[in-house]
DNA sequence: TTGTAGGCGTTATCAA
DNA sequence: TTGATAACGCCTACAA
């Protein structure tokens, strides 16, 4: 694989020393450089196909225009609507302050040590977005940001519980399970199913409590058995639904944590021979672009990922223009009525 | 904003040379390093919190590690679902070899322009995907291979009409219009709706051509207007599928080149006072999560573009490791056949 | 307006 | 088993 020419190349090319190649590449409206010089440098650049090396760039500058993106998963990334999401505000807006982006590779299997391995191979970035996972308890996530913080390099927590930390975190809460569950309160629903994605982890476990603390506040003593799993699958949806529909028949609506989850609960809901919403209001979660093509149109709640990955790249760009201040920034849903949900008192 | 510190500050820390530190810390099982010395470069590292610097690195020994993904579009990346799937496969199978990913940000308009500029930002990668995106037309694709051909390593091009060189190439093909059209037809349809992405672009042309070629196969003398565009919209395709219902009554079938543009349709038809697919029958493309949830469920193609990611890396990871042979992989689609589409000799 | 020289952090070669 | 030393490609004083 034949190597790169490099600026020295180009200099005896053109006839100049390498500073002056460096230095009007880097600013083509240099005084230092003349024209002459430059319309050879330009000659030697195309007729020697020379680009730049980033690394021996970012070498000598210190700087990459690089940011380290960390997820701590084994799962494939940009397989999962949110990380996309919240990933596509981040590259827009990065993008556009002409920064790139980094994945690193990790064989490890915890949270930790993916994290570990993944700084390790970092050094050099400019800054860091660290995500938050179903992977991470409460304990990962803080020895991440420690491990984090000893790069001494500013960054930015995404999506993860709220840390009690100096540190710029962009957090999307309160939108769990407490909006959708609060609108099915308010519209007067008393038997409520909640229908989650993957069970264990620290995130299954706070919208567990937060289901329970919510409920409890009107007088309902619910447990366990109503907090059902849909691995954010179709199929496993349906089918979880399905036999939940047996033990709770007098359900009247569902919390879904994901517009796919919720659509699966309507068709279940719909083969058990009961109507969605006159039987049975279904809420879901994302908006996504499915959720006007449902029978009936999903009520749902828009998290604006996209607009949370923006903040967390604002936030970042802040702190990379030397911004010492850490900020906190909490974003939270809107509310999207269309026909899933009724209101209880209208129905009986 | 703290310095790391360097391979020469562990170095003294431990009292030992660089030497010693760089090696040790590439292999742990060195015999070049004795026992009491790894133990205090250990301590060092640690006390230290030593990260290696991967620039430096790569800017000694030549490799990165990184794969840089070109991706010449002006939209967000990681908003759009084929893209996603793509990554997802080349990134499962690049880490699993210890490879990162670099995403460069361009601020160009013109598919050129970006590649170009990408580039510019990117020597040191150790090699190359090139994506094609409706923003190429076949002029541009072959300048951007000119231009990435220049770079001197190893690359892949990716879902790109095929290109007549001896380049590394994942195609995707014949399953556009194709598959799902010849699939109509074979049921017995003659009056067939297409409905498309994005119109303008080498893309779309390709796919209107290969429309019109297939049809005619059948004596069918079909013309633009029955060409539509949903947008990947699920509202715009519903309005362009209720007009397109009106022009042409006597349509038997639609041919989709989404799941989400084939649910819109569906329910486009079902609001024009039709059924499905009684009456009319719908295809689409992809194989989405959502496609089992329609009503009825999606007949739709699989195009397996989690497989093509991972093909594309395979070729990579050949041609990094020294394969000097150019290959090119042909990927055909599978069809699902759900409840979509009716035989029309069964229908009268 | 220009060239020389030293350094960024790591690795590889060589001599000890 | 170890330590100097040079080199990777680029940038930036500094000197001219």
């Amino acid at each position: 694989m034949g190597s790169m020419s490099s600026i020295k190349e180009v200099a005896k090319h053109a006839g100049v020393s390498p500073a002056s190649v460096s230095i009007y590449l880097n600013n083509k409206n240099t005084k230092r450089v003349g024209t002459e010089a430059k319309k050879r440098i330009e000659k030697a650049v195309l007729e020697l196909n020379y680009h730049k090396n980033v690394f021996a760039s970012s070498l000598s500058t210190q700087k990459s225009k690089l940011i380290g993106i960390i997820i701590p998963t084994i799962l494939p990334l940009f397989n999962n609507d949110y990380t996309n999401a919240l990933l596509s505000g981040i590259q827009i807006r990065l993008s556009s302050f002409g920064y790139g982006l980094l994945f690193f590779p990790s064989s490890a299997k915890s949270s930790i040590e993916i994290v570990k391995e993944q700084l390790e191979k970092s050094a050099g970035c400019d800054g860091y977005i660290l995500f938050s996972t179903g992977f991470c308890d409460m304990k990962h996530i803080l020895k991440n940001i420690t491990e984090i913080e000893k790069t001494k390099k500013p960054f930015v927590t995404l999506n993860i519980p709220e840390v009690d930390a100096a540190i710029n975190q962009v957090l999307i809460k309160d939108l769990d399970t407490t909006t959708g569950v609060r609108y099915l309160l308010d519209k007067g629903h008393r038997e409520i199913l909640l229908l989650l994605g993957r069970s264990g982890g620290e995130h299954a476990k706070y919208l567990r409590k937060d289901f329970f603390r919510i409920t409890e506040k009107h007088d309902l003593n619910f447990n366990d058995d109503r907090i059902l799993y849909g691995n954010y699958s179709a199929i496993d949806s349906y089918n979880v639904i399905k036999s939940a529909l047996r033990v709770f028949p007098a359900t009247t609506s569902i919390c879904c944590m994901s517009d796919l989850m919720a659509s699966a609960a309507i068709k279940a809901i719909k083969d058990s021979g009961k109507s969605v919403p006159n039987d049975i209001s279904v809420i879901g979660r994302n908006n996504s672009l499915y959720s006007t093509l449902s029978e009936p149109a999903l009520t749902t709640i828009d998290l604006h990922m996209h607009e949370a990955g923006l903040s967390a790249a604002n936030l970042l760009l802040d702190s990379l223009s030397g911004d010492a201040a850490t900020k906190k920034i909490l974003l939270t849903g809107s509310l999207i009525e269309r026909n899933s949900v009724q209101s209880i008192t209208q129905e009986e």
